[in-house]
DNA sequence: CAGTTATATAACTAGTCAGGCATATTAAGT
DNA sequence: ACTTAATATGCCTGACTAGTTATATAACTG
């Protein structure tokens, strides 16, 4: 099964996960916009959805595709700890948030 | 030449970028502390330094690799829209630190 | 200089994977 | 039922790549 950071590796899955982002659209709609051959793209989606980033739903003969962010969450955790390297007044930052929370 | 996405998506690149986030050493620890071949690492060094991710200085027989974050903001900015999928709340966040940058 | 240490590079191999085409599946329309 | 539309799947091929072994480079050591 394939990671998050696979997944994003594949510019094709990026692109897709832009356009799902704007919001769900059928396989179609897809095909059009990448200009790439049906195929190609459900074989994208396929690893899209095994890797929980899409999450489809039938609607007649269309397959509506919608994205599920919830995965890149464990990618921005990664990336915590890093972003002190280019934010270095994030902690003070994040302090201020956090008492302000409730 | 390798995007980021593409460094990141290998599992011992991540280790060693987690490696030298704790600070720059030379490539003999990494060899250590991944437990993999010498060739293997600098191979991976590599791939790190010409994305930019690492840079590397020498001293004596030794070359010190340090961490290069930057490179990190590209994907941080990528991730950026999607945040608001699993926080809601980030936007209305953000507004209130931006009114307090001064 | 000879030997040793630290690292890089080259050549090879085995595995993976994206996209192409052809075909299967499933649903709608007539 | 037959045809068309929408999507998925299977097979193939070419490209890429991680790690291995062997070798090259460069700097210290005596």
């Amino acid at each position: 099964m394939a990671t998050t950071f696979d997944v994003l590796a594949e510019p094709t899955r990026r692109r897709i996960i832009e356009e799902l982002g704007k919001g769900e659209c059928p396989v179609s709609t897809l095909v059009d916009r990448l200009k790439m051959s049906q195929p190609a793209v459900s074989k994208q989606l396929r690893v899209l959805r095994e890797s929980g980033l899409a999450v489809v739903r039938r609607e007649g003969q269309k397959r509506i595709y919608r994205l599920d962010a919830e995965p890149l969450k464990e990618l921005d955790q990664w990336l915590a700890p890093f972003r002190a390297y280019w934010e270095p007044h994030l902690d003070a930052l994040e302090e201020t948030l956090d008492s302000m929370e409730d």
